[in-house]
Parts: structure tokens; sequence; C-alpha cells
DNA sequence: CTTGAACCTCACATCGATGTCAAGTCCTAC
DNA sequence: GTAGGACTTGACATCGATGTGAGGTTCAAG
């Protein structure tokens, strides 16, 4: 499919869907005239890196984590080298940190919407 | 305390408490020499304001909503408007999404790493 | 006093993903 | 072939919290 259809289906803009050719992230095949053919998988693909971007990947560890996945297409994963896992240990850890966190953040809402919402303190 | 002691205590920089000043976020009292004066009770502040940017939450928005939060110190908490309260659903539906992404990322992340130390896939 | 650390203001830089605009090319349907 | 939508590259802008540096002031201790 071309740019524009897997925008369509990811809700991914097509300004970010160069990015990540740029970045090496989902590096698409061309047509003799020059535009890019992306193959069905990229769908899933796209949304596994918007959850790693979300989840506060940058886009270099991002495309050194890519290699490792097995995809839903059943690509061949690569192991991690043991740099890669150490950094994946302390971004596991940050992101557990961040879901306490947000959890937190929750209950405060929680409170000052139940709050207003006449049932007062 | 002084902006130095409030950054040590809170692992916030300087340069972010000025910030939460020129934002509204915290206000602190000048010294007759112009110097900011932090009350005890800032440290939690400054650590709940860190929580909510973490959440993705503006500064815009966070300052609404500080007057709507019962603070360890006891300060009246407003109500929140209906025009707030409706965004910080949002936000709350936000946060909810935030975490289940999180999740699924974390999941990956622990499949990479287990992959990878030895106990193949 | 004086010294040096801590503080002040102001301004500009950064980062990363994304928006946006311009000028040109490709593709599909007629 | 031709019109117009979809695509291309390239460049510059944005956003928000934070970093950084200059140049000056305040404070605490000797």
């Amino acid at each position: 499919m071309r740019i524009g259809e897997l925008a369509r289906r990811t809700g991914v803009s097509e300004r970010s869907l160069r990015y990540y050719e740029e970045q090496g992230l989902l590096v698409p095949a061309r047509t003799p005239g020059g535009q890019r053919e992306y193959p069905e998988a990229a769908v899933d693909r796209v949304i596994r890196i918007q959850e790693l971007f979300a989840a506060g990947l940058s886009s270099r560890k991002v495309v050194r984590l890519l290699p490792c996945l097995r995809d839903a297409d059943g690509g061949p994963s690569e192991n991690a080298t043991s740099r890669l896992v150490a950094e994946l240990e302390d971004e596991r850890a940050r992101i557990d940190r961040m879901i306490a966190d947000l959890r937190t953040t929750r209950e405060v809402l929680d409170d000052v919407i139940d709050t207003a919402s006449g049932r007062g303190a």
C-alpha cells in the first residue's frame, strides 16, 4: 500500500511515516516512479512504534529494539546484545515508575473530579 | 528555605523551580534582598507538579488544577469548574490509555530481555 | 570589609517528534 | 493526453520543559 492508506489505517501522519523511514524504523520499497510501497505488515509495525514512542523510548533505541521483536508476520528475531539488554532493563524500570506515577495522578484527578461533581469533600 | 535547598530536596533543577514560578505554579515569598523563600510545603508541591508533568499535563492545566487539590498542609481546596472537570476527564481517559500502552510495552521489553537472557524463545 | 558561595535576571539553545508550506513529479480515470 | 489527487523532497517552524552562560547582587562566615 502507499503512504496515504497507511496513514489513514494507522492514524499516523504521512510526515511521521517519512520520518520513520529517515530514522530507519520502517523503510518501504519504492515503485519505479519513486513512491513508497508498504507491505501489509507495516500497519502493525507502525502501531508498535507508536506504542514504544508513547512509552518514552527514543527512535534510536527503537531502531535497535525492532530487530529483536518477533513480528506478527513471524520475522526472525535477533537476540539483543547485552548492552541493549541493560538499556532495556533501565527502560523497563523507568516504565514501572511511570506507571506508578500515572496511577497516583489518576487518583488525584479522580478526587478532584469527584469533589467537584456534587459529592463534595 | 531557599531555592538551592528545595532543588536538592526534590531533585528538580533550580531552573525548573524558577520556571514554576514564572508559570504561576509555585510562587515563593521574597527576602528583602529579593531571594526566593519557600515554605516547607513547597517540597510536596514540587513533587506533585512533577508527577502531573510526567502524566502529560501541561503547566497551563496544572496551574488550574492545583487550587483544587487539598494539599498536605490542608490548604482549602476550590471546586473545579465544569469546564475543568471535562478536561480532567479527558486527561484521565488519556492516562488510562497510556497506562494500558505502557503495560503492553513493558511486556514487549520483557520478552526481548528474557529471550536474550539465555532462556531463548 | 572582604571573600566566595549562593542567588538574581535575561536571553538564547536544546531535543524529538511532528506540522506546514513550496515546488515539482507520479498515477489513475477519463 | 490531460486533469487532479496523491505523492515526492527539502526546509523551516513548533512546543514545552529544561540546559546553559553572562553579568550582576545578596548573604554568611571569617
